[in-house]
DNA sequence: ATCCAAACCGAAATTTCTTCGTGAATATTC
DNA sequence: GAATATTCACGAAGAAATTTCGGTTTGGAT
């Protein structure tokens, strides 16, 4: 079945093409981890105490800033053990986001269960601002280092990020076969338009801690954006 | 004059209160160089080929790989020098876009120069895209890891990103007034909508290099912006 | 032409990342 | 449950990069 399908589908009360939907979310939630999985309970455990106090030590002092033997003293073991698990800092930096990604993407997935595209349009909006604020740590790595970069070429971290965007795609996809965003417009430029702007609520909020309520801002801000995706339909019709 | 007047002046054709304008772009573009100014000529050079010298090494390698001694090696001195000009990298890192933002603001501010309020205001996200196109080094530097760092505190370095906004600021004011843009809608959010739609195009196009015109579809974002804008408020009026 | 500050450089110091050899802890086999 | 093998951990050494320091050269004013 070619991709193309999804687009000429016809529109319906009910999102079409939920298998699609599902086999994509299923896809994206469960990335394989690393191909080396830990054999020893001990460091299963000095794994997660390394994500840990990565996370703790990059979100506060950025990646370039953070030190190795800082991490490792957070994490309770030496510099050297560190190296045993990751080969490098930068291999390190873009691994502590992924579990996280994993997470949200599953919750949303879970969430959006039985909904129209419209409202798993809105949540996904609401749910990435949301996510944002209850993993403050999380996100200033994520958005304010990882995502924007160019250097990130480890595979699995390039997946998830393009993920991001593939989750947007699909769902402007089945607006547009249902008809409430419009057909004549570039379907890249909608999902940029879609991304920047819940996006940019969140970066402002991570730099300023403007708004001070993110929740509701990014709520605002997605419901904003698709009843006026909605309206530029409805005119152009 | 309370800023407040901004806001409450009455709708005109032309765009009012363009003493503000004139003044807001006064500052913008001429942020006071570095407190130290050069003495001799030669070292006036050899700053500058410090300077590009540094942006063409940042933007190829990322601040944290690049190398002092690269760096140097492209300004053609000895990395100890280099020390003369600045205290460190990171130091070096945030001087480096400032020239170029100033040279941005200079050139919009000429361009927009009698125009109306939505003109100036398609003609600043149009002029950002392809400023960043002209200048892909520069913009990779600037966009993809310095506006984002949450360590830049460097103060005049975060004054010329906080004027981006500033201006948007400026203009959508003005359009509120002029009654395109809904009144009831928070301002900040719609500087937010604007900034990040535009910037995600910039952001896609240096990462990946789509879309391939980043002029064009910059504009195409920016007229899609505006309209989506004007109907908005047309909606709601 | 002389003098002084500014600019420059090589070498050394410092900091941080990374590798390596070895010993301790854990799992597996008999 | 002892012997063996594998995994995990660490201190010390090595490597790579940034930054400092002392002394030399250069530019420009007097």
């Amino acid at each position: 079945m070619p991709a193309k399908d999804v687009i000429t589908a016809q529109p319906s009360a009910a999102p079409q093409s939920d298998n699609g939907w599902d086999s994509l979310l299923q896809e994206i939630s469960h990335r394989p981890k690393r191909a080396t999985e830990r054999k020893q309970d001990r460091s299963k455990r000095t794994e997660q105490q390394i994500l840990t106090g990565a996370l703790r030590v990059f979100a506060r002092d950025g990646i370039s800033r953070s030190r190795i033997a800082d991490i490792a003293a957070e994490a309770g073991i030496s510099a050297s053990t560190l190296y045993e698990y990751y080969k490098s800092k930068e291999d390190l930096a873009y691994d502590v986001p992924l579990s996280h990604l994993a997470e949200f993407f599953e919750g949303y997935h879970a969430a959006a269960a039985n909904k129209t595209t419209r409202e798993r349009l809105l949540l996904y909006l609401v749910m990435s601002a949301d996510y944002a604020r209850e993993h403050a740590e999380w996100a200033r790595l994520f958005y304010l280092e990882i995502w924007p970069s160019i250097f990130v070429t480890d595979t699995d971290l390039r997946h998830s990020i393009n993920d991001f965007t593939r989750v947007l795609l699909f769902l402007v996809n089945d607006a547009i076969a249902e008809g409430w965003i419009a057909r004549d417009r570039n379907l890249y430029e909608t999902v940029a338009l879609l991304t920047g702007g819940i996006n940019q609520i969140i970066i402002t909020w991570l730099l300023y801690r403007k708004p001070r309520n993110l929740t509701k801002a990014g709520t605002e801000m997605a419901e904003r954006l698709i009843a006026m995706l909605e309206i530029e339909a409805g005119a152009t019709r």
